[in-house]
DNA sequence: CGGGTATATGTCATATTTTACATATACCCG
DNA sequence: CGGGTATATGTAAAATATGACATATACCCG
């Protein structure tokens, strides 16, 4: 049922962590396409030990707080494994942006244009991000061998599709904010053949 | 908050129906970036009309049940059109798939494939399903003339995304899989330049 | 006539997620 | 020294969403 804690699974498969490093993660690594906040994560971590999918060290700090280090248990790899392999079920989509869209034909052209042109500038944000993230991770050996079985391969085939997201939601941005801002202009501003 | 309630709002702007209706509407034509069961929206109808959003009128039928036919009250409007102008919330990306792709460095190529063709095959049925959709909806006169402030317009523009998100997906899951076999190949069938 | 599907409307328990509350140390800046 | 940020871990209330239960009519197929 619940995806969280495949997802913690996810991360904990890759090194152990603490629940705070988790929630970190999720903001920057797996933010794409899962995230999580704290208070989800500690009670799930808790549950999991319970289960046995993993285990913690605490770990003494003098400088800060003492804090919790989580570790896969054989169990845990099991369950992740069993997951992956299970197929994926279909998960509805919610997308405000296109909500918006839906009714953009209740407001005036000229209203509507900021909201794509913000979520424009968001999306192509995201591919800078993504872009500079990949970057990095296609001169690592496994990626340019194509060694499916690394966790940098698998990082990068994630990456892949985010940056294909983004660029293709920020076109759409663009397209849609064109096609308002011509609109807007046949509407009053009349059609001058030969600008300013 | 509670966007529920817009998605409820944008049908009801487009005409009036009922709980039924809407719950139909939501997995035929707005699936791809908004759904609801039932027993969501039921209640949310309720609350919306005691916030004076809506109305009903209850249609006698014969041959079925009795139904609530709601319609969107001025309020209704006014709250959808404050709504449409406000900027986007950054809502979190979940992606099951993803998730699982993130993971895949943990089995067997082999075993991995299945999941990336399924999930090819599901994008392009729905690829499929909207390019069917679209088809029907170009050649309206609103949307050949770019009639931005028309519900045709506001359609398509949304269809337009959905084929662009299937496709693309539907084209990384490909790639992914055909990155997959290549990989599994190379592992135990070694190379051999000349099949069968 | 029994079973399945479509129409039609609801409730309720549970699961999932967010937001807010709560505490504690240490560092940096003004 | 006060305020903000980062580290670190939790709890609890509230909002959101799913899945199951519940009922009723009518049609079609075998």
């Amino acid at each position: 049922m619940t995806a969280l804690r495949y997802a913690l699974l996810a991360l904990l498969a890759r090194s152990p962590l603490t629940g705070y490093d988790l929630a970190q993660r999720m903001r920057q690594s797996t933010d794409f396409f899962w995230t999580a906040r704290h208070s989800q994560i500690y009670p799930e971590l808790a549950q999991m030990e319970k289960e046995g999918l993993l285990t913690h060290e605490t770990v003494r700090q003098t400088e800060r707080p003492d804090k919790k280090v989580f570790t896969m248990t054989g169990a845990g790899y099991a369950a992740l494994r069993a997951w992956l392999v299970q197929p994926v079920r279909p998960a509805p989509e919610r997308d405000e942006m296109m909500l918006k869209t839906f009714c953009a034909w209740l407001i005036e052209p000229r209203e509507a244009v900021g909201l794509f042109r913000a979520q424009e500038a968001e999306h192509m944000a995201r591919l800078t991000t993504y872009e500079a993230l990949i970057a990095d991770i296609e001169r690592l050996p496994d990626v340019r061998s194509r060694q499916v079985k690394s966790k940098a391969f698998t990082s990068y085939a994630t990456l892949r599709r985010g940056i294909q997201y983004e660029r293709g939601y920020a076109e759409w941005c663009r397209w849609m904010a064109e096609t308002l801002e011509s609109a807007a202009r046949e509407e009053h501003g009349e059609h001058r053949e030969h600008a300013e």
